[in-house]
DNA sequence: AGGCCTATTGGACATCTGCGCAATAGGCCT
DNA sequence: AGGCCTATTGCGCAGATGTCCAATAGGCCT
Protein backbone atom coordinates (compact mmCIF):
# COMPACT_ATOMS: atom_id res chain seq x y z
CA UNK A 1 0.00 0.00 0.00
CA UNK A 2 1.05 3.20 -0.30
CA UNK A 3 3.18 4.90 2.13
CA UNK A 4 1.48 7.77 4.05
CA UNK A 5 2.06 10.36 6.82
CA UNK A 6 1.41 9.13 10.04
CA UNK A 7 -1.85 12.03 10.52
CA UNK A 8 -3.22 10.60 7.33
CA UNK A 9 -2.78 6.90 8.01
CA UNK A 10 -4.17 7.16 11.34
CA UNK A 11 -7.62 8.94 10.20
CA UNK A 12 -8.05 6.57 7.54
CA UNK A 13 -7.31 3.64 9.63
CA UNK A 14 -9.96 5.47 12.01
CA UNK A 15 -12.30 5.95 9.29
CA UNK A 16 -12.03 1.98 8.19
CA UNK A 17 -12.99 1.68 11.82
CA UNK A 18 -15.62 3.01 11.95
CA UNK A 19 -17.14 1.50 8.26
CA UNK A 20 -16.23 -2.06 9.94
CA UNK A 21 -18.20 -1.23 13.21
CA UNK A 22 -21.19 0.02 11.07
CA UNK A 23 -21.43 -3.27 9.56
CA UNK A 24 -20.58 -5.55 12.25
CA UNK A 25 -20.74 -4.07 15.37
CA UNK A 26 -18.23 -2.99 17.50
CA UNK A 27 -17.96 -6.38 19.91
CA UNK A 28 -17.57 -7.64 15.97
CA UNK A 29 -14.80 -5.59 14.83
CA UNK A 30 -11.52 -7.47 14.48
CA UNK A 31 -8.13 -6.09 13.42
CA UNK A 32 -7.87 -8.04 10.63
CA UNK A 33 -11.36 -6.56 9.25
CA UNK A 34 -10.13 -3.12 9.62
CA UNK A 35 -6.90 -4.38 7.88
CA UNK A 36 -8.96 -5.60 4.65
CA UNK A 37 -11.36 -2.53 5.09
CA UNK A 38 -7.94 -0.58 4.51
CA UNK A 39 -6.06 -2.91 2.20
CA UNK A 40 -3.58 -3.00 4.23
CA UNK A 41 -1.62 -5.95 6.30
CA UNK A 42 -2.62 -5.94 9.77
CA UNK A 43 0.76 -5.39 11.40
CA UNK A 44 0.49 -1.61 10.33
CA UNK A 45 -2.82 -1.12 12.38
CA UNK A 46 -0.60 -2.14 15.70
CA UNK A 47 2.28 0.67 14.72
CA UNK A 48 -0.08 3.41 14.95
CA UNK A 49 -2.72 2.14 18.30
CA UNK A 50 -1.12 0.22 21.01
CA UNK A 51 -4.27 -2.06 21.17
CA UNK A 52 -7.60 -2.71 19.45
CA UNK A 53 -9.80 -1.52 22.84
CA UNK A 54 -7.68 2.11 22.23
CA UNK A 55 -8.50 1.69 18.40
CA UNK A 56 -12.13 0.84 19.03
CA UNK A 57 -12.29 3.64 21.42
CA UNK A 58 -10.83 6.37 19.61
CA UNK A 59 -13.24 5.20 16.29
CA UNK A 60 -16.23 5.42 18.43
CA UNK A 61 -15.06 8.51 19.66
CA UNK A 62 -14.90 10.35 16.68
CA UNK A 63 -18.09 8.88 15.02
CA UNK A 64 -20.41 9.52 18.63
CA UNK A 65 -18.42 13.05 18.95
CA UNK A 66 -19.80 13.48 15.41
CA UNK A 67 -23.89 13.81 16.99
CA UNK A 68 -22.80 15.57 20.02
CA UNK A 69 -21.42 18.26 18.17
CA UNK A 70 -24.55 18.85 16.05
CA UNK A 71 -26.68 18.90 19.10
CA UNK A 72 -24.56 21.48 20.38
CA UNK A 73 -24.77 23.27 16.96
CA UNK A 74 -28.10 23.49 17.18
CA UNK A 75 -28.05 24.51 21.26
CA UNK A 76 -26.62 27.21 20.43
CA UNK A 77 -28.87 28.15 17.61
CA UNK A 78 -31.53 28.41 20.59
CA UNK A 79 -32.27 31.98 21.50
CA UNK A 80 -33.43 31.12 25.08
CA UNK A 81 -33.54 28.46 27.07
CA UNK A 82 -36.83 26.85 25.92
CA UNK A 83 -35.51 27.41 22.71
CA UNK A 84 -32.42 25.93 22.72
CA UNK A 85 -34.43 22.90 24.59
CA UNK A 86 -36.62 22.90 22.33
CA UNK A 87 -33.29 22.53 19.56
CA UNK A 88 -31.95 20.15 21.20
CA UNK A 89 -34.68 17.86 20.67
CA UNK A 90 -34.87 18.50 17.36
CA UNK A 91 -31.61 17.55 16.92
CA UNK A 92 -31.38 14.73 18.59
CA UNK A 93 -34.73 13.44 16.90
CA UNK A 94 -33.11 13.94 13.54
CA UNK A 95 -30.09 12.78 14.14
CA UNK A 96 -32.26 9.24 15.39
CA UNK A 97 -34.12 9.54 11.91
CA UNK A 98 -30.85 9.59 9.88
CA UNK A 99 -28.69 7.76 11.57
CA UNK A 100 -26.33 10.58 10.66
CA UNK A 101 -22.72 10.06 9.91
CA UNK A 102 -22.09 6.08 8.97
CA UNK A 103 -23.77 4.61 12.14
CA UNK A 104 -27.47 5.03 14.00
CA UNK A 105 -28.09 4.27 17.65
CA UNK A 106 -27.19 1.15 17.47
CA UNK A 107 -23.78 1.86 17.84
CA UNK A 108 -24.65 3.23 21.51
CA UNK A 109 -26.20 0.27 22.51
CA UNK A 110 -22.84 -1.87 21.73
CA UNK A 111 -20.78 0.57 23.42
CA UNK A 112 -22.62 0.39 26.80
CA UNK A 113 -22.96 -3.34 25.96
CA UNK A 114 -18.73 -3.76 25.59
CA UNK A 115 -17.78 -0.96 28.14
CA UNK A 116 -17.65 -3.79 30.52
CA UNK A 117 -15.32 -5.61 28.73
CA UNK A 118 -12.99 -2.80 26.99
CA UNK A 119 -11.57 -0.12 29.78
CA UNK A 120 -10.66 2.59 26.97
CA UNK A 121 -14.36 2.14 24.82
CA UNK A 122 -15.97 2.65 28.79
CA UNK A 123 -14.25 5.60 29.51
CA UNK A 124 -14.75 7.07 26.36
CA UNK A 125 -18.51 6.37 26.62
CA UNK A 126 -18.68 7.90 29.88
CA UNK A 127 -17.22 10.74 28.92
CA UNK A 128 -19.36 11.53 26.09
CA UNK A 129 -22.37 10.82 28.34
CA UNK A 130 -21.48 13.22 30.46
CA UNK A 131 -21.05 15.77 27.83
CA UNK A 132 -24.46 15.12 26.84
CA UNK A 133 -25.87 15.86 30.56
CA UNK A 134 -23.84 18.75 30.83
CA UNK A 135 -24.69 20.31 27.72
CA UNK A 136 -28.66 19.41 28.83
CA UNK A 137 -27.71 21.01 32.39
CA UNK A 138 -26.22 24.14 31.18
CA UNK A 139 -29.36 25.02 29.25
CA UNK A 140 -31.55 23.98 32.38
CA UNK A 141 -29.33 26.18 34.75
CA UNK A 142 -29.60 29.25 32.62
CA UNK A 143 -33.39 28.28 31.98
CA UNK A 144 -33.92 28.53 35.64
CA UNK A 145 -31.59 31.77 36.27
CA UNK A 146 -33.81 33.79 33.43
CA UNK A 147 -36.86 32.51 35.39
CA UNK A 148 -38.08 30.65 32.31
CA UNK A 149 -37.87 27.27 33.80
CA UNK A 150 -38.62 25.78 37.60
CA UNK A 151 -36.26 23.06 38.35
CA UNK A 152 -35.24 21.95 42.20
CA UNK A 153 -31.80 19.54 40.90
CA UNK A 154 -31.15 20.76 37.16
CA UNK A 155 -28.13 18.36 36.97
CA UNK A 156 -30.50 15.50 38.03
CA UNK A 157 -33.19 16.63 35.65
CA UNK A 158 -30.88 16.27 33.04
CA UNK A 159 -29.88 12.81 33.73
CA UNK A 160 -33.70 12.06 33.85
CA UNK A 161 -34.64 13.27 30.62
CA UNK A 162 -31.32 12.17 29.04
CA UNK A 163 -32.06 8.55 30.87
CA UNK A 164 -35.70 8.26 29.52
CA UNK A 165 -34.43 8.92 26.18
CA UNK A 166 -31.92 6.48 26.33
CA UNK A 167 -34.28 4.18 27.36
CA UNK A 168 -36.94 4.58 25.01
CA UNK A 169 -34.81 4.77 21.99
CA UNK A 170 -33.40 1.46 23.22
CA UNK A 171 -36.98 0.03 22.91
CA UNK A 172 -36.91 1.39 19.25
CA UNK A 173 -33.42 0.15 18.22
CA UNK A 174 -33.78 -3.31 19.77
CA UNK A 175 -37.04 -4.46 19.51
CA UNK A 176 -38.32 -2.34 16.42
CA UNK A 177 -41.91 -1.27 16.26
CA UNK A 178 -42.82 -2.08 19.74
CA UNK A 179 -42.71 2.05 20.42
CA UNK A 180 -42.24 4.66 17.58
CA UNK A 181 -39.80 7.15 17.00
CA UNK A 182 -42.50 9.53 17.27
CA UNK A 183 -43.76 8.23 20.38
CA UNK A 184 -40.01 8.19 22.12
CA UNK A 185 -39.44 12.52 20.68
CA UNK A 186 -43.04 13.04 21.87
CA UNK A 187 -42.71 11.00 25.25
CA UNK A 188 -39.38 12.47 26.21
CA UNK A 189 -40.55 16.17 25.70
CA UNK A 190 -43.48 15.76 27.69
CA UNK A 191 -41.21 14.29 30.40
CA UNK A 192 -38.95 17.67 30.04
CA UNK A 193 -41.49 19.65 30.15
CA UNK A 194 -43.14 18.18 33.26
CA UNK A 195 -39.57 18.17 34.86
CA UNK A 196 -39.02 21.79 34.27
CA UNK A 197 -42.50 23.44 35.07
CA UNK A 198 -42.84 24.40 31.23
CA UNK A 199 -46.25 24.08 29.24
CA UNK A 200 -46.42 23.98 25.92
CA UNK B 1 -19.22 -36.04 38.65
CA UNK B 2 -21.80 -37.82 39.69
CA UNK B 3 -23.90 -39.49 37.34
CA UNK B 4 -27.25 -37.43 37.14
CA UNK B 5 -30.82 -38.09 34.74
CA UNK B 6 -30.70 -35.88 31.86
CA UNK B 7 -33.27 -33.71 32.79
CA UNK B 8 -31.71 -32.61 36.05
CA UNK B 9 -28.32 -32.54 34.16
CA UNK B 10 -29.96 -30.38 31.82
CA UNK B 11 -31.19 -28.22 34.75
CA UNK B 12 -28.24 -27.73 36.34
CA UNK B 13 -26.52 -26.97 33.27
CA UNK B 14 -28.75 -24.34 32.58
CA UNK B 15 -28.25 -23.16 36.07
CA UNK B 16 -24.51 -22.70 35.39
CA UNK B 17 -25.03 -20.94 32.84
CA UNK B 18 -27.26 -18.09 34.17
CA UNK B 19 -24.67 -17.83 37.25
CA UNK B 20 -21.83 -17.59 34.53
CA UNK B 21 -23.70 -14.73 32.63
CA UNK B 22 -24.68 -12.82 35.30
CA UNK B 23 -21.20 -12.73 36.06
CA UNK B 24 -19.61 -12.54 33.12
CA UNK B 25 -22.33 -11.22 30.15
CA UNK B 26 -23.99 -13.17 27.19
CA UNK B 27 -20.96 -12.56 25.05
CA UNK B 28 -18.39 -13.62 28.27
CA UNK B 29 -20.09 -16.57 28.57
CA UNK B 30 -18.00 -19.55 27.44
CA UNK B 31 -18.27 -23.39 27.38
CA UNK B 32 -15.56 -23.90 29.61
CA UNK B 33 -16.63 -21.29 32.35
CA UNK B 34 -20.00 -23.00 32.37
CA UNK B 35 -18.16 -26.49 33.06
CA UNK B 36 -16.05 -24.87 35.48
CA UNK B 37 -19.13 -23.44 37.59
CA UNK B 38 -20.46 -26.70 37.23
CA UNK B 39 -17.65 -28.69 38.15
CA UNK B 40 -17.92 -31.28 35.21
CA UNK B 41 -15.82 -31.69 31.83
CA UNK B 42 -16.67 -28.98 29.17
CA UNK B 43 -17.55 -32.30 26.36
CA UNK B 44 -20.70 -32.87 28.68
CA UNK B 45 -21.93 -29.50 27.80
CA UNK B 46 -22.49 -30.49 24.15
CA UNK B 47 -23.57 -34.00 24.98
CA UNK B 48 -26.33 -31.96 25.88
CA UNK B 49 -26.98 -28.84 24.19
CA UNK B 50 -25.93 -28.98 20.22
CA UNK B 51 -23.91 -25.39 20.32
CA UNK B 52 -23.51 -22.72 22.72
CA UNK B 53 -26.23 -20.38 21.16
CA UNK B 54 -28.87 -22.72 22.14
CA UNK B 55 -27.41 -23.06 25.41
CA UNK B 56 -27.40 -19.21 25.83
CA UNK B 57 -30.73 -18.56 24.63
CA UNK B 58 -32.16 -21.33 26.78
CA UNK B 59 -30.20 -19.49 29.67
CA UNK B 60 -31.12 -15.86 29.23
CA UNK B 61 -34.60 -16.98 28.57
CA UNK B 62 -35.05 -18.94 32.05
CA UNK B 63 -33.18 -15.67 33.67
CA UNK B 64 -35.46 -13.23 32.69
CA UNK B 65 -38.75 -15.25 33.29
CA UNK B 66 -37.46 -15.58 36.69
CA UNK B 67 -36.41 -11.96 37.24
CA UNK B 68 -39.79 -10.99 35.55
CA UNK B 69 -42.18 -13.27 38.10
CA UNK B 70 -40.18 -12.16 41.09
CA UNK B 71 -41.42 -9.06 40.02
CA UNK B 72 -44.81 -9.90 39.21
CA UNK B 73 -45.10 -11.67 42.82
CA UNK B 74 -44.11 -8.46 44.10
CA UNK B 75 -47.15 -6.84 42.99
CA UNK B 76 -49.54 -9.35 43.89
CA UNK B 77 -48.11 -8.56 47.59
CA UNK B 78 -48.98 -4.96 47.04
CA UNK B 79 -52.63 -4.19 48.75
CA UNK B 80 -53.46 -0.73 46.38
CA UNK B 81 -52.14 0.58 43.72
CA UNK B 82 -49.41 2.65 45.20
CA UNK B 83 -48.61 0.19 47.52
CA UNK B 84 -48.15 -2.35 44.01
CA UNK B 85 -46.23 0.43 42.95
CA UNK B 86 -43.86 0.02 45.49
CA UNK B 87 -43.42 -3.48 45.44
CA UNK B 88 -42.51 -2.87 41.91
CA UNK B 89 -39.64 -0.65 42.52
CA UNK B 90 -38.61 -2.36 45.66
CA UNK B 91 -38.39 -6.12 43.31
CA UNK B 92 -36.85 -4.18 40.85
CA UNK B 93 -33.82 -2.54 43.09
CA UNK B 94 -33.97 -5.70 44.73
CA UNK B 95 -32.78 -7.93 41.71
CA UNK B 96 -30.76 -4.88 40.44
CA UNK B 97 -28.63 -5.29 43.51
CA UNK B 98 -28.46 -9.14 44.16
CA UNK B 99 -28.35 -10.43 40.22
CA UNK B 100 -25.16 -11.90 40.84
CA UNK B 101 -22.35 -10.26 42.79
CA UNK B 102 -22.73 -6.44 41.54
CA UNK B 103 -23.70 -6.64 37.82
CA UNK B 104 -26.70 -8.81 36.76
CA UNK B 105 -28.04 -6.17 34.60
CA UNK B 106 -25.34 -6.60 32.76
CA UNK B 107 -27.09 -9.45 30.53
CA UNK B 108 -29.43 -7.11 29.94
CA UNK B 109 -27.12 -4.56 28.20
CA UNK B 110 -26.11 -7.43 26.00
CA UNK B 111 -29.61 -8.71 24.99
CA UNK B 112 -30.50 -5.31 23.97
CA UNK B 113 -27.33 -5.03 22.35
CA UNK B 114 -27.48 -8.04 20.18
CA UNK B 115 -31.17 -7.90 19.81
CA UNK B 116 -30.34 -6.53 16.50
CA UNK B 117 -28.20 -9.86 15.34
CA UNK B 118 -29.96 -12.71 16.97
CA UNK B 119 -33.57 -13.02 16.23
CA UNK B 120 -34.40 -15.70 19.25
CA UNK B 121 -32.68 -13.00 21.33
CA UNK B 122 -34.69 -10.28 20.12
CA UNK B 123 -38.39 -11.86 20.23
CA UNK B 124 -37.27 -13.36 24.02
CA UNK B 125 -36.19 -10.06 24.85
CA UNK B 126 -39.20 -7.84 23.61
CA UNK B 127 -41.75 -10.08 24.74
CA UNK B 128 -40.63 -9.46 28.60
CA UNK B 129 -40.12 -5.83 27.94
CA UNK B 130 -43.68 -5.75 26.68
CA UNK B 131 -44.70 -7.77 29.86
CA UNK B 132 -42.81 -5.80 32.39
CA UNK B 133 -44.58 -2.84 30.85
CA UNK B 134 -48.08 -4.56 30.90
CA UNK B 135 -47.68 -5.59 34.51
CA UNK B 136 -46.94 -1.72 35.35
CA UNK B 137 -49.65 -0.37 32.70
CA UNK B 138 -52.05 -2.62 34.96
CA UNK B 139 -51.27 -1.33 38.02
CA UNK B 140 -51.47 2.20 36.45
CA UNK B 141 -55.00 1.64 35.04
CA UNK B 142 -55.91 0.43 38.56
CA UNK B 143 -54.58 3.22 40.57
CA UNK B 144 -56.09 5.75 38.07
CA UNK B 145 -59.55 3.89 38.46
CA UNK B 146 -59.66 3.51 41.91
CA UNK B 147 -58.73 7.24 42.38
CA UNK B 148 -55.40 7.14 43.53
CA UNK B 149 -53.15 8.48 40.82
CA UNK B 150 -54.28 11.18 38.33
CA UNK B 151 -52.95 9.93 34.73
CA UNK B 152 -53.98 11.03 31.22
CA UNK B 153 -52.50 8.04 29.62
CA UNK B 154 -51.47 4.90 31.81
CA UNK B 155 -49.59 3.12 28.80
CA UNK B 156 -47.65 5.36 27.69
CA UNK B 157 -46.82 6.66 31.69
CA UNK B 158 -45.85 2.82 32.12
CA UNK B 159 -43.25 3.02 29.37
CA UNK B 160 -41.76 6.00 30.77
CA UNK B 161 -41.52 4.86 33.86
CA UNK B 162 -39.76 1.82 32.81
CA UNK B 163 -37.34 3.51 30.02
CA UNK B 164 -36.20 5.77 32.69
CA UNK B 165 -35.30 3.00 35.07
CA UNK B 166 -33.75 1.41 31.95
CA UNK B 167 -31.73 4.64 31.59
CA UNK B 168 -30.31 5.04 34.54
CA UNK B 169 -29.83 1.58 35.47
CA UNK B 170 -27.92 1.61 31.92
CA UNK B 171 -25.60 4.33 33.32
CA UNK B 172 -24.86 2.40 36.56
CA UNK B 173 -23.64 -0.92 34.84
CA UNK B 174 -22.21 0.34 31.84
CA UNK B 175 -20.42 3.69 33.58
CA UNK B 176 -19.45 2.63 37.16
CA UNK B 177 -20.12 5.49 39.68
CA UNK B 178 -21.21 7.71 37.59
CA UNK B 179 -24.59 7.51 38.96
CA UNK B 180 -25.21 5.08 41.55
CA UNK B 181 -27.56 2.35 42.66
CA UNK B 182 -29.34 4.76 45.18
CA UNK B 183 -29.96 7.98 42.66
CA UNK B 184 -31.22 5.47 40.14
CA UNK B 185 -33.90 4.23 42.69
CA UNK B 186 -34.85 7.65 44.27
CA UNK B 187 -34.97 9.18 40.57
CA UNK B 188 -37.37 6.96 39.08
CA UNK B 189 -39.23 6.72 42.04
CA UNK B 190 -39.30 10.80 41.95
CA UNK B 191 -40.47 10.59 38.62
CA UNK B 192 -42.88 7.67 38.86
CA UNK B 193 -44.59 9.87 41.30
CA UNK B 194 -44.53 13.29 39.47
CA UNK B 195 -46.30 11.02 36.08
CA UNK B 196 -48.78 9.44 38.19
CA UNK B 197 -50.19 12.56 40.39
CA UNK B 198 -48.80 11.31 43.70
CA UNK B 199 -46.58 12.80 46.88
CA UNK B 200 -44.76 10.36 49.13
C1' DA C 1 -22.76 -61.58 38.96
C1' DG C 2 -22.63 -60.26 34.51
C1' DG C 3 -24.10 -57.29 30.61
C1' DC C 4 -25.49 -53.28 28.47
C1' DC C 5 -26.84 -48.58 27.97
C1' DT C 6 -25.24 -44.04 28.37
C1' DA C 7 -23.56 -40.26 31.37
C1' DT C 8 -19.12 -38.44 31.73
C1' DT C 9 -14.37 -37.68 30.83
C1' DG C 10 -10.26 -35.38 28.96
C1' DG C 11 -8.07 -34.03 25.34
C1' DA C 12 -7.49 -33.22 20.10
C1' DC C 13 -8.63 -30.17 16.39
C1' DA C 14 -9.45 -26.26 13.55
C1' DT C 15 -10.24 -21.58 13.81
C1' DC C 16 -9.95 -17.06 15.39
C1' DT C 17 -8.22 -13.51 18.34
C1' DG C 18 -4.76 -9.55 19.62
C1' DC C 19 -0.10 -8.74 19.36
C1' DG C 20 5.10 -8.63 18.37
C1' DC C 21 9.09 -8.84 15.45
C1' DA C 22 12.55 -9.15 11.90
C1' DA C 23 12.72 -7.98 7.14
C1' DT C 24 11.43 -5.00 3.25
C1' DA C 25 10.74 -0.89 0.69
C1' DG C 26 9.25 3.92 -0.12
C1' DG C 27 10.66 8.57 -0.22
C1' DC C 28 12.74 12.76 1.73
C1' DC C 29 17.23 14.42 2.93
C1' DT C 30 22.25 16.11 1.73
C1' DA D 1 23.18 9.14 -6.44
C1' DG D 2 23.55 7.51 -2.09
C1' DG D 3 21.99 7.21 2.77
C1' DC D 4 18.89 7.09 6.37
C1' DC D 5 14.53 7.19 8.65
C1' DT D 6 10.38 4.80 9.13
C1' DA D 7 6.03 3.23 6.98
C1' DT D 8 4.69 -1.22 5.73
C1' DT D 9 4.86 -6.09 5.26
C1' DG D 10 4.01 -10.98 6.30
C1' DC D 11 4.38 -14.28 9.30
C1' DG D 12 4.59 -16.43 13.78
C1' DC D 13 3.30 -16.86 18.62
C1' DA D 14 0.38 -17.74 22.57
C1' DG D 15 -4.02 -18.02 24.12
C1' DA D 16 -9.02 -18.66 23.74
C1' DT D 17 -13.07 -20.56 21.65
C1' DG D 18 -16.71 -23.96 19.80
C1' DT D 19 -16.99 -28.55 18.46
C1' DC D 20 -16.15 -33.39 18.19
C1' DC D 21 -14.72 -38.12 19.61
C1' DA D 22 -12.79 -42.35 21.45
C1' DA D 23 -12.29 -44.09 26.00
C1' DT D 24 -13.98 -44.67 30.71
C1' DA D 25 -17.15 -45.65 34.35
C1' DG D 26 -21.56 -45.58 36.81
C1' DG D 27 -25.79 -47.93 37.61
C1' DC D 28 -30.08 -50.15 36.22
C1' DC D 29 -31.48 -54.37 34.00
C1' DT D 30 -32.08 -59.72 33.74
Amino acid sequence: MARMSPDERRAAIVAATRAVMARRGIAGTTVRDVAAELGTSSGLIHHYYASMDELLAEAFEQAARTDLVEVLEGLAQGRDAVGKLAMFFDTYDRGMREGSGDFGMQIWLDAWAEASRRPALRRTSRRLNEEWQRALAGVIHAGVAGGEMRCDDPDASAWRILSLLDGLILQVVAHGDVLTREQADAWSRTAAERELGLRP
